[in-house]
This record gives structure tokens, sequence and C-alpha cells, in this order.
DNA sequence: GGTTAAAACTAACGAACATTAGTTAATGTT
DNA sequence: AACATTAACTAATGTTCGTTAGTTTTAACC
């Protein structure tokens, strides 16, 4: 048995590597080869760590895409205002980005080559929390915080920002997060607050 | 000599196809012989027309960064005022994304498996595109058409929304042209009119 | 220091894929 | 009617890749 296992196990150093490489050259594009090469073995001693290279995408999809479900319904069903909701959501999408850009990038399309079950699920867990947003997107125009718009369109456009986040992050690196945050909100609210 | 060439010429209908699956897949993901099939032939078939899988992906690539990089610099030059400048280059967008969203969702990442060459005028072309959208955005600051803000980050919220937009567009067949020319607009620059 | 288990390596298999070559059917031209 | 061209097909090639099997090395523990 192993006493010391490093400061990161072989496995997370595994999934961080392919993650960039995935982000870069995309799932299918990346051989089991080059991440192996770059956490320092050869191809088919990734075996020893992993059990297939969709496990590797599955991880890293699915964990995050959990995390995202979980905390959202945990701010929709908090006791919040809804404009608090919708702040805290953004800065969950902050939070989640600025921790794992890689893994982030590859949420918007990479999921379509998990397996048909977890690709399911994937989707589902997606759904619900689109539904989750556009719940609270409701809530502040119900209660007049909010531009007359329509919902959907709303939704597109705040998403389209969070979501393009882990392109554009890596070049503020000198703003700390709560600068990070403040500019964010502000353009992405300026545009939305009656 | 064929005296009909149908509607739309078979290369064509490869492009087409093509870009359906491209995105659904991903270049990596997606083989001649899918394509063969969406069109109706076999895989091989497919070199009578093309010369190559990359030639397709650098044809669906190259065309649109060309046309971009024409048109922004067309509306850069012209006497335009600055904020019919920024006008412009948003209802180009729309345009572009519209007329062809298959091909549209593949220039955010799939130009990593160009060729080096082309690869390389690609990027080129897409980074002067930003220069002369930066230029422009910097043009309507000191002109104060616009709120005080970081330049790259301005760029980086309506670049967002504006190359995410193939996504939605799909849901928004019931709005014609100018009702979504109008929304985008609104959302975009409400955020940002002084 | 010898035992044991984890984790590396080498070799090889089998499937998928892009691409080439050679052939045939259809169509338009002379 | 003979010819040429286009575009389809089938068969085959060479490569890449994920994965398995078997073996060796490393390193913790008694």
């Amino acid at each position: 048995m192993k006493v010391t296992e490093g400061l990161q196990s072989r496995k997370q150093q595994i999934l961080e590597e392919a993650a960039k490489l995935f982000r870069n050259y995309g799932f299918k594009g990346t051989s089991l080869q080059q991440i192996a090469k770059k956490v320092g073995m050869e191809g088919p001693s990734l075996y020893n760590h992993i059990s297939s290279k969709n496990e590797i995408l599955s991880h890293l999809l699915m964990t995050n895409a959990r995390i995202f479900h979980e905390r959202i319904t945990e701010i929709q069903t908090s006791s919040l205002g809804a404009i608090d909701k919708l702040d805290r959501v953004i800065s969950l999408h902050i939070e989640l980005t600025v921790a794992n850009p890689d893994a982030m990038a590859l949420m918007l399309h990479e999921w379509a080559h998990l397996e048909p079950a977890e690709k399911q699920e994937y989707v589902s867990l997606r759904d619900c929390y689109e539904r989750e947003f556009q719940s609270i997107l409701e809530q502040n125009i119900a209660e007049g915080k909010v531009v007359q718009m329509d919902v959907h369109f709303m939704m597109f456009m705040i998403l389209s920002t969070l979501r393009s986040l882990y392109a554009w992050c890596a070049k503020y690196r000198d703003y700390n997060r709560l600068e990070l945050e403040q500019n964010i909100k502000q353009g992405v609210l300026k545009g939305i607050l009656a």
C-alpha cells in the first residue's frame, strides 16, 4: 500500500490532463496515448487507473452536471428574493468556471459522446437546470425586478454569456474573482434591470 | 455534360449534410460513410465530388470566416457613425447565422482540426475580426455612446451572445428575422447604451 | 529481506476509418 | 452508332486507436 498519494492522486491528474486535451481537440480527437504522454506513462497503463476512455469523459461531465443541478435547486428552493436568486446563480457559474474551466468547456458539446444511458441522464439534468433558471427569471419578471421580455430570450442571452465564460476567464487572471463577478453581474444585469 | 444540375449541386448537398453531422458529432466523430449515407451513396463515392474529408471542413469554415472578415472591414471602413457600425455588425451575425446555423456552429471549436496552413489562416482571420470589432467598440466608448467598461469585457459579452445564436435560433423560427434582430439588439445594447 | 500488491511496460488483437484503385452503369455529345 | 464523361459501386490497403493479456518493476509492510 502506498502511504503518500502525492498532492493529487494519479487518477485526478489523468482527469485534469484529459480535460485539457478534450477541450483542445475534442473527445474523439484525443487519443489515450496523448493523455498518457501528458501524465508520463504509456497508453495502456492508463487502464490501471480507469476502466475506459468513456469513463473519463463521463466523470468530467456528470460530476459538474450534478453539482449544477444540486446547487440551483438549493438556490431555487431557498427563501431568497428573486433578484438574489439570480445573483447567486450567476455566482455559481463563475465559481465553477474559474475552478475548472477545462471541464466547463466540455459541457456545451462533448456530452454527445456519452454512452446512451448517461447521455440521457446528462440531458435530463441540463433540462432540469434550465427549467429552474427559467423559473427564477419568471419570478423576477413577475416581481417587476426586470424588464418585460420573452423569458426564453432573456435566458438565452444570460446563459450564452455564462456558458462562454470558460473561454475568456483565462484572460482575466489579473482580475480577482470578486472583480470578475461584479463586472459580469453589472454587464448582464444592467441590460435587464428595470 | 449534364443539362439540369438539380436545384442544388451534389457537392452543395454533401456540404450541408456534413455540416449537420459535424455539428452533432464533431468533425472527428463523423465518418465519411455517415455523410455518404445522408446523401444517398456509398462512402468512397464521395471522392467523386470532394478531394478529402478535410476539404469539407475547410470549405465550411473558411468560406464563412472570409465573409465575416470582408463584411466587418467593409463596415469598419465605411463612413457610418460608431453606433450604426455596431448595429450593422450585429445584423451581420444574425444574417449569417440564420442563413447557415450548422456551419456557424462549427466555427467555435472545429477549426482545431484544419490542416496547419489553413488553421493559421483561420485564426488570423478571426483575430483580425476581433480587432475590428474591438475598434468599433472603442469608437463607441470614445463618442460616449456606450457605458464606461473594459473593452475586452464588453466584447466578450456581446460576442458570447452572437456566437451562441446558432444554438437557439431554431427555436425562434416563428419570429421573423426583423423581430429577432430587434430583440437581440435591444437585449445586447440596452445593457450598454449610456 | 522477503512478501505482496499496485502500477508500470511490451506486445498484440480487432474494429473503424480515410483513402486508393479498378470497374460498371448512366448520360450526353459527335 | 460510337465515344467520352460523370458518378456511382466494390474491393482492398494502410493507419489509428481502444482495449486486453501477460510480464516486469516499484515500493510499502511485516
